[in-house]
DNA sequence: TAAAAGTCTTAAACTAGTTCATTTTTTTTC
DNA sequence: GAAAAAAAATGAACTAGTTTAAGACTTTTA
């Protein structure tokens, strides 16, 4: 099998078994994506067409502020699924970007495909019941510590939580994740170092 | 039917269709807890045992950081459901207290019941499934805002957003959610009245 | 491989929000 | 319904993080 296609199954099977035939069924249902470094995945305005699964390289998905300041809400790498979740549930327009760090290749599953998957795997419910079940988990937690953490703290639980992607971003987008300028950013930074 | 029943079936029927016979499955896996206004539902260090929908009453959830400085996580009244999830679900200790604003009622769904509910009934891997992406999307929604928006931002979305709150609680549990000091949050308060 | 573009650093002046202390107002309790 | 307790308001001194600006360093591109 295809590295991209064992690499969705194994995320798959940590919920959910699925015989040889379901597994055919799923990754008929898949649309492999490629993009570039610095290439769009998708503009603010457009309406999610697809949930993706990273299988390679690395993206941020960002909206921008009246004042045209970025505000970085997730970086993706390999393993991660990646999106905007309200456009594509809802078909509202999205008010994200998602933009390559990285030469990147996904796996997209578009909303067609998405609404059938529960009509011919029902397990795919319990998949996503528990995928988005630890999903809610980590976003209940970091709402919370985005409120009570210091930026310089936020710092310090972001090296440790993710170490594999620091080493993989700029410190801007680092910043525009933390909620805080590059420059206090570089402050922090080098505070932290010398301690 | 007893109101709160109904009011959990309404709940659930906006997500799956249940015949009777479910129904009164469903409700036999339920359990009634009343508490006293100033009274907790649960602690922190416990292990939550139970999820939680409110039939009457309102209730506030919050952590205590290391200052002792309370931090409210997410205020709930009728229809909504509250518990700490993470707790819930790893069967780790919560750093959560649940503490009633009001005489309250509620249905509780305990983790034996919760896991017995998959098997007794599938179409609750939808509603969970349902339910969560929801969540899920508010919670983005909420930790992206929460980065970007000034106090006042914060607190005039409050207000629009959940209008039938605001009078329900203090101007001090309500500093807690926004999270900045009970201070400012008179300051603000008597800046946007005199606006 | 040179030029251009973008990123990082540093520093000074500024602002949103905190802290602490005091008084007034509202709510709770007996 | 009086006394006690809690919440809200106000103000002055303080701090975390922003803004603006300029120079050094790195990466990208032709």
């Amino acid at each position: 099998m295809e590295r991209p296609y064992q690499l969705i199954l194994d995320n798959v099977s940590r919920f959910i078994d699925l015989t040889k035939l379901e597994q055919q069924k799923y990754i008929s249902l898949l649309t492999t994506v490629k993009v570039k470094r610095k290439a769009f995945l998708m503009q603010a305005g457009e309406i999610a067409k697809y949930e993706y699964f990273i299988t390679k390289g690395c993206l941020k998905v960002y909206t921008l502020d009246e004042d045209g300041a970025p505000h970085i809400s997730m970086f993706a790498v390999e393993d991660y699924w990646t999106g905007d979740l309200a456009s594509f549930i809802t078909k509202e327009p999205s008010r994200y970007f998602i933009k390559a760090t990285e030469d990147s290749e996904l796996l997209g599953v578009s909303r067609v495909n998405y609404d059938l998957l529960f009509q011919e795997i029902p397990k795919f419910e319990r998949f996503y019941r528990m995928l988005y079940q630890r999903s809610l988990i980590n976003y209940i937690r970091r709402s919370n510590h985005g409120i009570s953490l210091t930026a310089e703290e936020r710092y310090i639980e972001f090296k440790k939580k993710y170490p594999e992607i620091v080493n993989r971003i700029t410190q801007k987008d680092l910043a525009g994740y933390i909620g805080i300028t590059p420059e206090f950013m570089s402050k922090i930074i080098s505070k932290v170092n010398r301690m």
